[in-house]
Parts: structure tokens; sequence; C-alpha cells
DNA sequence: GTGAAAGCGCTAACAC
DNA sequence: GTGTTAGCGCTTTCAC
């Protein structure tokens, strides 16, 4: 009923405790026969080592533990990313630990405690906008940290991100060169560190072109596909509606092509690529950028800083993909209700 | 530079360390006084307590950790299901570890073990078709399991799976209503459960109609998308094509909608939703289930019995919904190369 | 090769 | 209220 210990397997094996403990760890300087009763008693009892126990006494510390905080462990992107590091993770013996935010500071704590409590020898953190003071103390005391997808304002430490506003900038570019001028932008809150990225990428590209912003086609905040649906529903009763739109993430692509008849009757181009883009009509346009290769380069940072790398903190910028497809080149054309 | 302990704390405070177990554990018993200056070298040195030692001692058993083994953590599917469960974890201070099996056994014995060897209460796991004699000595220490998507055949314990047979019957009767009798069969591995079960459903439908299955018309074990294609591309050339198609999940519906033009010359229902299947043409019908839904029933389940439910195991099946969209009413037509 | 003793960071049980 | 002692399951250290 209760969990075999070591000593139950001592006793069943007629040895010390300290011989199980040689057979178990793998340790050399036990007589073959002695290992051989060892193991038939672990067989027979189900034995299983406790490593909390272990870590706790062991002298090489570290529990082969880390803690993955994301916004939205849901969300296709981090899926795939949560996927990477996971595989990376476990190719090192390492388990992982992860976690939601729903991008409230007030959770990310609380996850980032529960994980730190535990001991986690590393952490890979989606930062929300909350400040991250809590910690300092953890890292003094050898966890390690590394951000992706974003930076923390308040934390020097290792940094994976794509570059958004170069992404968003050719997005838009694109849309310009096709003759459009009255570019909506759809973002979620521009608090949010790629959203701001992304909208700085869109005024680029307008300025670069001579352009100003117009307020009216400009709609931050839109946190769901349907706050995406209701902004794209305001954008089509505007007296000088837009012709082409720039969607700042996939939720909001999705929410906007919901609220379209097809094919669409303005232009559209998205950042973040998605599974069935190639076969709407017109085939989606986007901005692609690569989870999987954000999630293995965090890990290994991450793994090496756990292997003893005490450089200064590296901050990768991944590139992202521009995939023309045929949405962004639709002409421009008055958008009616 | 270490971490400190209680012993630091207890020092910094000129307490004793039992004093401040009971400060940090929140325990009754302590001055006003007292407590206030425990809890200031706690912030003074950035205390934190070690769960992993605490869970060691204390007599509640537990360790307020879950594992959860799925198949592909990338798999949108399974990626809601996850978060279903993690928020469910969360709401009762339980932390989630995570694994990916990739359906295979031996991955998914490592996995598990290293989740058993960390204590956790409870396991939620998507089976592999391996066996799972590995776990009985977990269990009978205590740790629960429940098992989700689908059953293991050798472990009786509580199940959430959908009804598969009758969603793929429900899709392939929809389209031999249509007049469609030539109907292709996609699926994964037929050892599968989900697979066989929904391959079932198939026959099911043919059958209810009087008629026969064509080997011809039938592929198992595609596993990817390219898996997909290849297949589609291979009932192409038939001398006596399908006119209609059902697939058997959402890796294989993206692929068979890859190597297809658009308007797809042929019916098409697939088993799964897929975010633009509505934004298609033309908009497919598929046979959808609720990831969130099993999630938070089989976390449910485990939560009860981490409680100390001691019931018989319960098996749950939840129905999938059919949304007629309109792919599946395409005519009957001779599908051309 | 094997084992006894000490102790990792904490809590249970009992003293004062 | 507060402190002392023992001990969770294991590894370290050192003795035989």
């Amino acid at each position: 009923m209760k969990r075999p210990t070591m000593k139950d397997v001592a006793q069943a094996a007629g040895v010390s405790l300290m011989t199980v403990s040689r057979v178990i760890a793998g340790e050399p300087g036990v007589s073959p026969d002695t290992a051989a009763r060892v193991e038939q008693a672990v067989r027979k009892l189900g034995y299983q080592r406790n490593d909390n126990a272990r870590n706790l006494r062991q002298k090489r510390p570290g529990t082969s533990t880390i803690g993955l905080v994301v916004d939205d462990l849901a969300n296709p992107f981090y899926a795939l990313m949560v996927r990477s590091i996971e595989d990376e993770a476990h190719r090192r013996g390492y388990v992982v630990l992860v976690g939601s935010t729903n991008d409230e500071p007030r959770r990310e704590r609380e996850v980032i405690a529960a994980f730190t409590a535990r001991q986690v020898d590393g952490l890979i953190i989606v930062p929300t906008i909350g400040g991250h003071g809590f910690l300092k103390p953890p890292m003094e005391a050898g966890t390690q940290v590394v951000c992706v997808d974003r930076p923390a304002r308040d934390l020097d430490v290792d940094t994976v991100t794509v570059d958004n506003r170069d992404g968003a900038r050719g997005a838009v570019t694109h849309l310009l060169g096709h003759g459009h001028t009255r570019i909506a932008y759809l973002g979620d809150r521009y608090e949010i560190w790629t959203q701001s990225e992304r909208y700085a990428g869109y005024l680029d590209a307008l300025t670069a072109h001579g352009l100003a912003v117009d307020p009216d086609l400009v709609r931050h905040g839109l946190r769901s596909h349907g706050d995406a649906q209701d902004a794209l529903a305001g954008l089509r009763v505007l007296p000088d509606p837009p012709t082409a739109l720039f969607s700042s993430n996939d939720v909001i692509t999705l929410g906007v092509l919901d609220g379209l008849d097809h094919p669409t009757p303005m232009a559209i181009v998205g950042f973040d690529d998605l599974p069935l883009a190639k076969q709407l009509d017109p085939p989606l346009t986007v901005v692609s950028q690569d989870p999987v290769a954000v999630g293995s380069t965090a890990a290994n940072l991450l793994f090496a800083r756990i292997d003893g790398d005490r450089s200064a903190p590296r901050k990768v910028v991944l590139l992202t993909r521009f995939i023309a497809r045929r949405s962004g080149e639709r002409p421009v054309r008055r958008l009616s209700r």
C-alpha cells in the first residue's frame, strides 16, 4: 500500500540501505551478486527512487526540471513552441512544468512561484507586462531564466524574439505596393511588446511612403475573435473605409476572416501563418514566424546556462518570413457594407 | 548566493527554525510581533520555502503536482485539452508536468517514470498502444491515473473518450445521403483506438446502406500531412476513383485539402474541426469534438480521485457534434486527375 | 565491497 | 507562544 523505500528494498535483499543506493544510482563497487539480489528485490517490490528526496541531499545541484510559462498553451504558436522545448528537454533528461499566464501578472507570479518552490533549474517565460522583481531571489540562488517571444523590461536575461517590426513593415509595404493607401491596423493590446513593435512596423511602412496614419483605421486592444469581428464591423461603416487591412496576430486574423464574405472584399495580410491559409480564396498572405526555431533556440540558451554558461545575456532576434499568397494583392476597392 | 533556508531566516529574525516554519505555513500560535520580524527577515533574504523538502516530511500526502502525457503537445486538439487541464489544476493550486509520447511506448514509459519519480499525485495520459504494467507499482502506492482520448487496454481506470464510432458513422451517412457510394477512408494507424473506432463507424454506415467496402478506397497508417497527400494521389489514379472522402483526423484533412484544387472536386467530411473550415470553398463539413470538455472532464475525475474517491472506474463517453457546412454535399462526380 | 552515521530542508510531536 | 527532538527518503563521508 505504501510506496516502498530503499529501506524496504534493503530489507528484502538482506543488505544495507547504502548498497541499495549504490545499485540504484548505478555506482560501481558493488559485487555483481549483491547487485543482482538488490535488483530482484527492486522488481519484486516495484521500487522506484524518490527523486525529490534524492535532490535534497545530492551534491550535484539541480532537479532536472524546468518551468515553461506562456501566455496561453492553447495558442497554436505557443503550442508548437512548447513542443519543441519539451523535445529539447526530454533529450537531455529534463522534465517540464508548464503554465499559462493569460497575460495576467498575478497569475504569472503564482505560476512562477509554484515552479521555483519546486526548485526548477530554469525557467523559460513569455513575460507579461507586470514587474518581475519576484524573480530576483531565485535567480540569485541560481535559477536560470530565459525570455521568449518578448523581452521583460526589468529582466536582463537571454531573450529570443522575432523581428516583429520588420515583419509588419514588410507586410504593410506589400499592401502599399499594390496601391492601397487606406490600410487598417487591427492589433491586440498595445502594451504587449510584440503588438507595439508590429504597430511600429505599420507606421514605418506608411511613413516611408509619405503617408500619415488615420487614427480611425487603427484598433488596438483586440483580445479575442469577437473583438476582431466587432472592430472590423466598425471599420466597414466608416465614411471612408479601408481598402486593406493588416492583422497583428492569428486570433485577430481568424476573427476578421470570419466576419468577411469570401472571396474577401478587401486586401488582407496577417501576422502568423495559419494551417488552411493557402486554401482560402484568395490564399492568405502572411508574415510567418517559426515557433519551433524560437523554442529550440530558447531551450538551447537555457540549457547552456544551466550547464554553467555565465557570459553576458544574449538577445537573439530571429527573422520572420513573408509569404505572399494572394490576399494582399487584391485591387483597391471600396469596401461596401 | 546560496538559496536561503529556514535556518537562515530563523537566525536573521532571532527566533527558532520552528517559529519560522509556523509563520511560513500560516499556522496560528505565533505572536504578531514575532511573525512580523520573521516576515521581515523573509523579505530581506528573499526566502521561499522548498516545497520538495516540505512534501518529504509533511503528513498530508501529495506534492500538488500532476503529470499530463499526450501524443503531441503541438496538436491543436491536445493543445486545447492541455490548456483546459492546466486551468483546472491551477484553480486547485496544482502544477502540471507535461510530456509528449509521439505515440512511442518507450518514450511514454520514460516520461511517466520521470513524473512518478517526482511523486506526482496523479497522471492524465493519452495511452500509447504499448503495455502499462510499469504503472502498477505507483498506482498501488496511490498515484491516480486517468486515461483520455482513448482507453488503455491493460488499465482499468477512469477514461474519457468521445463516441468516435458514432461520429464517423454520422459523417459517412451524410455522404451516402448525398448519393455517394464510392467513399474513401483515409486514416492514421489502425492500431490507434480512435482510428479503429472511426473506421468501424465508416463500415457501419456503408453496411447500413447495403454497401460493401472496397479495399481500394481504404488507406490506413497515414501518419503525416505528406502521407495523406500521397494517399490522395493514389486514390485519384484509381480506375474507378472515389467521389467522396472521409478523413479520420485533422492532420489528414489538412493534407488532403492541400492536395486538392479549390473548390474541391470531391465531397469531403473530416473528423475534427479546423479553425478556417468555415471559410473554405466549399465550407468544410466536419465531425467535431470538444477538447476543452474532454480535458476538464478528465481533470475533474482525476482530482476527485486525488481527493479520495475510490468508487469503481468511470468510463465517460462524450458525444461528437456533426457540423454540416457544405463540403459533404458536393454532387457525385467523377474525380479527374 | 559494504555499512554506520550525519545531514539535506523541512514538519510532526511533544516539551516548556 | 516558542523551542527541542526526531525523522521523511535519500546521498555523503568515512569507517571497516
